[in-house]
DNA sequence: TATTATACTGTACATATATTCAGTATTTTT
DNA sequence: AAAAATACTGAATATATGTACAGTATAATA
């Protein structure tokens, strides 16, 4: 995706207000009357840009047949990823890692969300997370002792609770007898915590 | 809001699948296409029928300016009532009984649903439903073995895996060992399906 | 230095599109 | 029983709209 300009942003923009307010597209005319350009060309130069560029698709022929490339959609952004928890690496919101997308309203759970993560394995089954349900994660670092968490240990990811003991000395607690803690000393190991949990998800 | 044919109902749901798959409304013609209709007339006055009973509005003079007004737009959201699991009563719809709403996608589980329905205690623990879970029930007596469903036996309210033993024995069973199998005779005791889970709403 | 991309104005035109009018027929409502 | 709503076909048309062409000018790139 190459480089977008401030004008080609304001192009963009005028788009997106557009469809928000009418509920379709804006012909070249419409877009002239909203920025104060005279000729419906300079709109139409623009319009090829951004198609040139990737941000949006143009239906050659068809009125109004303009469409905002969903990853460029900053406004009707609720489309949110399901990534699989892939016992190693990091939940990256790299399109390799989204199985799919589900929409929903972005205040859905509490403190807002980055993502869903399906859940592998039982080791949270007496916190209610079962296998593949979905975990509303928000993407942070502040966590507290109790907050069930996203953490990386080196390229393995499980969610746990969260259990500082000491400064040096986090736990991080299964909520399944079967399973045992996981110790980390932060001078000897490195822990990442990519997330917390702010939700669940469960379709049956 | 005025009733709806079946055939406007197809014109509506034509233009939300038209919407969704290129992102602007159709025209006329592309109604016609995609339902069969020979004249464009047809499409026109069925637009007309659905703009007067108040489904979509139309934009005059403007090519595709149809838009679909939000609380019929199936694609979009609602409000759902949030009901409290009460040890005694059906958990009816009145009023009294809504805690509060939450909006929601309609199609965010599966099957539809009609209401959530906030869970008292932990008989269905093992089945990764918490105090304060929100289940989302779909109001249908038509069940399977191993769903989970909301039951009534006189005048309490339950959720439990349902299972049919022979056509005059059901059992309900809870997913904690600290519970019991309630086993019922439908010619002694009456039962009550008042619908099943096809989904969980946690909010932490 | 030549070329390409950006950023416009202004005119023109083919066609995409909404919309009206004229019919026909069935069903529902008053 | 009359009126209105539903559900179409078919033709005609004014206009809404995409798009090409002719320019001008500046900045970025090769």
């Amino acid at each position: 995706m190459k480089e977008i300009t401030s004008q080609q942003q304001r192009v963009l923009d005028c788009i997106q207000i557009y469809l928000k307010k009418t509920g379709f597209p804006p012909t070249r005319a419409d877009i002239c009357k909203e920025l104060g350009f005279k000729s419906p060309n300079s709109a139409e130069t623009h319009l090829r840009a951004l198609e040139k560029k990737g941000f949006i698709s143009i239906e050659s022929g068809t009125s109004r047949g303009i469409s905002v490339n969903d990853q460029n959609n900053s406004f009707g952004r609720d489309e949110y990823p399901v990534i699989g928890l892939v016992a190693a690496g990091s939940p990256t919101l790299a399109e390799e890692n989204i199985e799919r997308t589900i929409n929903c309203p972005k205040s859905f759970f509490e403190s807002g969300f980055d993502y869903f993560l399906k859940v592998r394995g039982l080791s949270m089954k007496d916190a209610g997370i079962m296998e593949d349900d979905l975990i509303a994660v928000k993407k942070t670092t502040d966590v507290k002792n109790g907050d069930i968490v996203i953490a990386r240990l080196d390229d393995e990811v499980t969610v746990k609770f969260f259990n500082r003991k000491s400064s040096n000395i986090v736990e991080l607690e299964p909520a399944n007898e079967d399973f045992e803690n996981i110790v980390i000393n932060l001078e000897s190991e490195q822990l990442h915590i990519e997330g917390k949990s702010v939700g669940l998800l469960r379709r049956s």
